[in-house]
DNA sequence: CTGAAAGCGCTAACAC
DNA sequence: GTGTTAGCGCTTTCAG
């Protein structure tokens, strides 16, 4: 049979109080007995019952993780991230999946209802509005990752997508490209949404208002980028003298539907994506970096520093971004060949 | 605050045992005491403490999975096949990543001892073969997933690396590809010696035996298969006129020196892989399609079933491979433009 | 500093 | 079918 503190008591000759205190690091245990208390455990292989600790104390060291459905590979960086930090003050990652919308709320009630975490992350999922805002006042801490929750601000973490989408208008403009046209997110995506209004607002102010039919809809997919990109091509308009796609996933797209009719990049149209996921340094598209490790790195400490009360129930942080200049839109004027 | 059994119970005027059954689903209560138990339930907004529950029955309906440090984009498909059969089993998932050779034991030991999980489904570890044999002895069962136990025959779920390697050979030979060079593995991998193994066996059988010096050693990175090429290339002998590499990261750091070098694929020199990750769809690698999801979802499958005890602590389970035959070796004979 | 005692919220025999 | 009764293995006042 496995150990129990009783085990250690009867051997070490203490109470479980004494033992417990020491498991848990108190300070009001005299250095001998702590000594005796650890020898005893080591003795016996002790190892105290997680099931135990969390109904006896409440707290379950664990912090609950809710993904999206679509399992980009993209989070798997931000699951390091989130496990670097958890790892180091002695949390676990419980996760999960979304596999439909009401799997949602299933899991979210769930994993705070159930008292599996201690706080809940939140990846980029279409909770409805209203459940976010109740989640938000729930005791359980709740942070949200790339989605900041509407009318109630909860802890977030997010993305700097004004700044991103900047960096690379601004990059195409000072290459000298005109005629810019952007590949836009699902709507309801609020990355999308602010992509694209810096993408406009650099744009005007620069002197040259987007143009309408230079904003194509997309969803963040690839065959969403690729059926863009076929629509225009198909219209027989000219190709415009650059492609802002608001996603890596959507310039891929795009990208191969331009391979496929023959036209190159950068040399017939220049091409700008956003995440710098692992495609796209192989296909060496110019993107902008979002530092996912880092994201998950944030949302943790945010959890964790909630937990401790450490941090209002409205803080916020936004992750950098940078630009990562290759060879679908170099960092030479357009027109120059390399 | 939350409500607890002791208020359903008085609620719905019954005792905590019937209350109990109710919640586990016990076929022993009366349609009409169910029904009132489940108001109660409802009208409470009850939701059982998994801490209680854990303690009380000795099981946690948790899985842990523990992946190794590197956490490629690979793992993240895994991972999601594995949450598809989890949450099908009302299974939840606690992940961690090993942060070193020192984590990987104490992770272990922790999921293990402090009954964290009902079961354990360790990723590709290079846990010491010892301790990978002490624990396929513990209660808590184990599943190991590409990576089988040396000596102890545990739970395992591994890939079918040696069709792979062989359909991959065979594909280059039948396409007039001789001169065939392969880039393994790391020496201590599994898969790694399997599929050189393979590799090597399909083309004794062609009649054709391996040269010691069309072996290239790599170590399943995208630097050690550039690497590689670079030695050969700077060797100054001619190139051959196929390249297998045991994964698609090797593929793509070799393709990648190839082409800073003005070689063409497939033209001067074809090249096949090995994953079908991500990235390999994008470059048009033909490769070895290893079906990750799948492989996810046998782990879980195998754990639960051990956890049901359905399945001998022995149980295997190989998850197919498939050749993609993409532009880096064609599916024409050699020598002929497409 | 240490111990006694009272739970934490559920499950599982065992009776009835 | 349903209730009674013990715990599961720890934490946490509260005394001393």
């Amino acid at each position: 049979m496995t150990a129990t503190l009783r085990d250690v008591c009867r051997r070490a000759r203490v109470s479980s109080a004494t033992v417990s205190r020491v498991l848990n690091g108190s300070p009001l245990v005299a250095p001998a007995t702590r000594q005796r208390v650890r020898r005893a455990m080591a003795a016996l292989d002790y190892h105290p019952s997680q099931a135990a600790r969390s109904l006896a104390s409440a707290r379950s060291r664990t912090l609950a993780v809710l993904f999206p459905g679509i399992a980009s590979g993209f989070y798997s960086e931000v699951l390091c991230g989130m496990d670097e930090v958890a790892s180091e003050h002695d949390y676990h990652l419980l996760i999960a999946f979304s596999h439909g919308p009401d799997d949602q709320e299933r899991l979210f009630i769930r994993c705070l209802r159930e008292r599996r975490a201690d706080a809940l992350v939140v990846l980029n999922l279409n909770l409805p509005d209203a459940l976010a805002r109740t989640a938000a006042k729930q005791a359980t801490p709740i942070v949200f990752v790339d989605r900041p929750v509407q009318g109630a601000k909860g802890c977030w973490v997010g993305i700097d997508n004004t700044t991103g989408a900047r960096l690379a208008t601004e990059h195409l403009l000072e290459r000298g490209y005109r005629r810019i046209a952007v590949i836009t997110g699902p709507r309801d995506s609020y990355d999308a949404q602010q992509r694209l209004a810096a993408f406009r607002a650099t744009l005007s102010r620069s002197g040259q208002p987007l143009e309408p039919w230079l904003v194509w809809q997309g969803a963040f997919t690839e065959e969403s980028g690729a059926a863009a990109m076929e629509r225009w091509l198909r219209s027989g308009r000219p190709l415009p003298e650059a492609i802002f796609a608001t996603n890596d996933a959507m310039a891929i797209g795009a990208w191969r539907v331009l391979k496929e009719h023959g036209r190159r990049v950068p040399q017939d149209v220049a091409l700008v994506g956003f995440d710098d996921c692992e495609s796209a340094r192989h296909l060496e598209l110019t993107t902008v970096r979002v530092p996912m490790r880092q994201m998950g790195r944030a949302a943790v400490e945010l959890a964790l520093a909630r937990i401790q009360q450490q941090e209002p129930a409205t803080a916020q942080r936004l992750v950098p971004t940078t630009l990562v200049v290759r060879r679908s839109a170099p960092g030479i004027a357009k027109g120059v060949t390399p």
